[in-house]
RNA sequence: GUGGGUGUAGCUCAGUUGGUUAGAGUGCCGGGUUGUGGCCCCGGAGGUCGAGGGUUCAAAUCCCUUCACUCACCCCA
């Protein structure tokens, strides 16, 4: 019989692993807390219209990357490829702005886009995403990239790279997106097939080739700063302040638009060296007009992505010393009758918390000694016959070998010793 | 969707110009110690050489097809 296997893109996270994912999840909740965070966990399936709207029809996302399907009731039905969209949903759904306009939350879990796997990219895979709603001033940008780098660093990345920018608003970028595609459309020819197709839909997207034909052409095209309004060049200016208070090193780079059409103003990515063509690990910005977009008031926003997966081969060699988990009592047992006492003894501690394991398979004392050694236990409980009559067992200890007698009748007098 | 690379034991990999029963290390099980782990020694289990077809007296090895994985493009976290 042939073995299933799991569809492609889609990975297990082993028993091995799951150490650092809990680690680093711990961290997420740490800091977030500290900042006034808390968490929110939303379906992983949603009405597709909800991304169509959210994201922007135009965007490769909703384009070519959604597992979208009919379910048997004939909706039309996403995984979601984004958290932003969901968490702004039930934001509104359930009327969390009536009661209190500013939400700060995040969310940590799956993420579903159809491309072609390779490293740090795959088809199911889990972002840590926080948003905040209802925080218009530029100190919270601050606040925010602020908090998304001391939570990089408590998971030990090293060298983060940050990038920041001002996509303008509604108001300013619409003037921008013209005078982008004024310059393009006498350039068009140089242009990529891709670019040219961007042209229409998408026109900032040409900043995102990696055509070097299409970077010489867009290295001389205006910069977002200048078209940028007033307010937009005051809040960026704020911005840029509040990074300054904290010592954050930043890069401006003009250059850098964002894949989502809902960004506005500050947008900000973390990349490293380290990922070979997936180099971002984090991206995120501010999305005024996206409650509104979703059908609700006028809300302005601002959140981050993180993706753990690449987080976690960033600092996988730092985080190999989370503590394992490995029990505190190994009882082995030689016989029957010690069998069976082991079985009750192991199984009531276990009760009281403690991390017992024993060896249910027939082997002998030498067997079960290597499966204690190799769980990593520090202790070993040894029951055979003799010891089910003079009802002392041996305690061994592991790591100094030394063995010391211990009463069967009163766990309570040795148990101290355990850990 | 487009291109490149790689598929041999659970894992990491050898395998000569095509040649007889496909190997090593590690892990697993057992023994050396009739009741004591690690180090050492010995043994055992474990493979349709990714799959299908072709060339040949003979294919892990050469050819074709296909699948999987992987890297890059694209896009993004």
């Amino acid at each position: 019989m042939e073995v299933v296997t799991a569809v492609k893109g889609f990975k297990d996270i082993l028993p091995e692993e799951t150490g650092r994912w809990q680690y680093v999840e711990a961290r997420a909740r740490e800091v977030f807390a500290a900042f006034g965070c808390r968490e929110i966990r939303v379906p992983i399936l949603e009405r597709t219209d909800l991304f169509a709207r959210g994201i922007g029809e135009a965007t490769d996302i909703v384009e070519k990357e959604m597992y979208t399907f009919r379910d048997r009731g004939g909706e039309c039905l996403t995984l979601r490829p984004e958290a932003t969209a969901s968490i702004i949903r039930a934001y509104l759904e359930h009327s969390l702005h009536v009661a209190d306009p500013v939400a700060k939350l995040y969310t940590i879990g799956p993420m579903f886009r159809r491309e072609r796997p390779q490293r740090g990219r795959y088809r199911q895979f889990h972002q840590i995403d926080v948003e905040i709603l209802g925080h218009e001033a530029p100190c919270i940008d601050g606040e925010v990239i602020l908090m998304l780098l001391h939570f990089l660093r408590s998971v030990g990345l090293k060298a983060p790279h940050l990038e920041v920018n001002s996509l303008g608003c509604n108001i300013c970028r619409p003037g921008y997106r013209a005078s982008i595609q004024g310059f393009l459309a006498g350039r068009e020819a140089d242009l990529c097939g891709d670019c040219r197709r961007r042209l229409d839909t998408n026109p900032l997207r040409v900043f995102d080739c990696k055509v070097p034909s299409c970077r010489e052409i867009v290295d001389q095209a205006p910069g977002v700063t200048d078209s940028l309004c007033g307010e937009c060049r005051d809040h960026f200016a704020a911005v840029l302040v509040s990074l300054d208070a904290f010592d954050i090193a930043y890069v401006i780079n003009p250059r850098m638009v964002r894949g989502l059409d809902y960004y506005t103003r500050t947008a900000f990515e973390v990349t490293t060296e380290f990922l070979g063509a997936q180099n971002a690990v984090a991206g995120g910005g501010r999305y005024d007009g996206l409650v509104r977009e979703l059908g609700g008031p006028d809300i302005p926003g601002i959140g981050f992505a993180v993706g753990f997966e690449r987080l976690l081969a960033l600092t996988a060699e730092d985080l190999d010393d989370v503590p394992p988990f490995s029990p505190e009592l190994f009882i082995a047992a030689l016989g029957d009758p010690a069998r069976q006492f082991a079985y009750a003894l192991g199984n009531r501690l276990r009760l009281q918390g403690r991390r017992v394991e024993m060896d249910c398979r027939p082997r002998g004392l030498k067997g079960q000694m290597k499966r204690a050694d190799k769980l990593g236990c520090r202790r070993v409980l040894i029951v055979g016959d003799r010891e089910m009559e003079t009802r002392q067992a041996e305690l061994r200890d592991m790591t100094t070998g030394e063995q010391v007698r211990v009463s069967l009748d009163d766990p309570s007098s040795w148990e101290y010793l355990l850990v």
